[in-house]
DNA sequence: ATTGTATTCAAGTGATTAGTTGATTAATAG
DNA sequence: CTATTAATCAACTAATCACTTGAATACAAT
């Protein structure tokens, strides 16, 4: 009884360590990957990840201890969430410190995706004067309905499920940029994947959808405005 | 094979996870808490965190190899650095997201500190009225060089290990704010809980001394531009 | 009530992790 | 060369973790 200081110190970064624990399963990640995306049910969840129910469910409460997401019972079903924006901000962060520094990640992109840079996304000022020149096909894997509401000016929409039967809507030459909600959004970063394994050029663009309106640049759809 | 794409992103995440992992131990945690204040070596750092110095090691070891520490070798040390700012962006994500979303660190810092906002951080603005109007005593626990650089106006310059000798310097019934480098700055946090358990009132600054020189507020020593 | 569906719980197994201890490797000094 | 110091390595134990399996809830429809 002295050390009460320490102890404190100690116990808060015990604390701390739980979230970090969240984090060291690359299971989970995927989840709140795709948490990042909006609302899912457990089944949902279970299936883009590829466990089984009930594996997923013990990841999602040890989540749900840890406060990284949230849950919503609606009927049968149980709905989770990211909990804030700030969880979004702390997946960011980790992304970028293991792509900056785990050479394995480099590697890894590198082993699976032929061209070197492909993976790197394509910014959105560079896009904006690509599709001008109409030098690339720009992809949107969004839903329909996310679609409609707006859209980069010129951008095919193509959902990631009917990706692979629809391949010929695309050009097989040209470049293709595919986006679709945020930096975080896994479908844009699996259809590039897919894409390359047909053997098309592809790649992201930085940020998605809501980024790209928010900078001002040009959007077809429903008028927003400008 | 067919399925590259989804063991691609199998991988990424299990790349992404092990940077997770290393966030998910409480000493780790506390030795990179450390470090953010600068380069250490593995004994300084195996005393602060009350490990064995092999523990230390392997600790440190661990986070080289997920790339959030670097080591540099000079004689007979080793001298152990965070490798970039990222890392420091991420682990105020990750102290964010466990501050916010926790109610265990809640309930921790209402256990071990007897008033409940004295581990709130006071606001810039507010301390430098309180300054001015000579309610507070501003207490600089960084080492001698920093201080005699710069510092918050009529701040005392006492060293974290020299506190409890000096604790005659501080007034008894003035409320004590103590800082350094910044809000990832340890020796503040650890001073408080000190001074709290000699039954002083004692805060923290928000942020630390850089943040406040590049608010504009008033600084004295060394003559910096203004 | 009975059946079906979505989720969670409980128990168990193999793998991983944190920590200890004692030996080993480097750099330096006498 | 020998001794000393700083750090790492190697081997081991207890604890924790990821995942599986099968049973148990909880809700909805018939």
């Amino acid at each position: 009884m002295a050390m009460s200081s320490t102890n404190f110190k100690h116990d808060l970064f015990t604390q701390f360590a739980r979230v970090g624990k969240a984090l060291g399963n690359g299971n989970r990640l995927e989840l709140m990957e795709f948490l990042a995306q909006g609302e899912r049910s457990v089944e949902e969840l279970s299936k883009v990840a590829g466990l089984t129910v009930a594996n997923t469910s013990q990841h999602l409460q040890q989540l749900r201890l840890t406060g990284l997401v949230t849950s919503r019972k609606e009927g049968l079903k149980v709905y989770y969430n990211l909990s804030g924006n700030d969880v979004i901000t702390l997946l960011d962060a980790l992304r970028q410190v293991a792509e900056r520094h785990l050479s394995d990640v480099e590697r890894l992109v590198n082993t699976y995706l032929t061209v070197k840079d492909s993976l790197e996304p394509i910014p959105r000022v560079e896009l904006l004067a690509r599709v001008r020149n109409g030098l690339v096909t720009v992809l949107d894997v969004r839903p329909p309905e996310e679609y409609a509401a707006g859209h980069v000016p010129g951008a095919i929409n193509i959902p990631l499920q009917e990706l692979e039967q629809r391949l010929g809507e695309l050009g097989e030459e040209q470049e293709i940029v595919a986006y679709c909600r945020g930096p975080h959004c896994v479908l844009a970063f699996d259809a590039v994947a897919r894409l390359r394994e047909k053997g098309l050029r592809a790649r992201r663009l930085e940020d998605g959808y809501p980024e790209w309106k928010t900078a001002g640049l040009p959007v077809e759809g429903k008028p927003t405005g400008s």
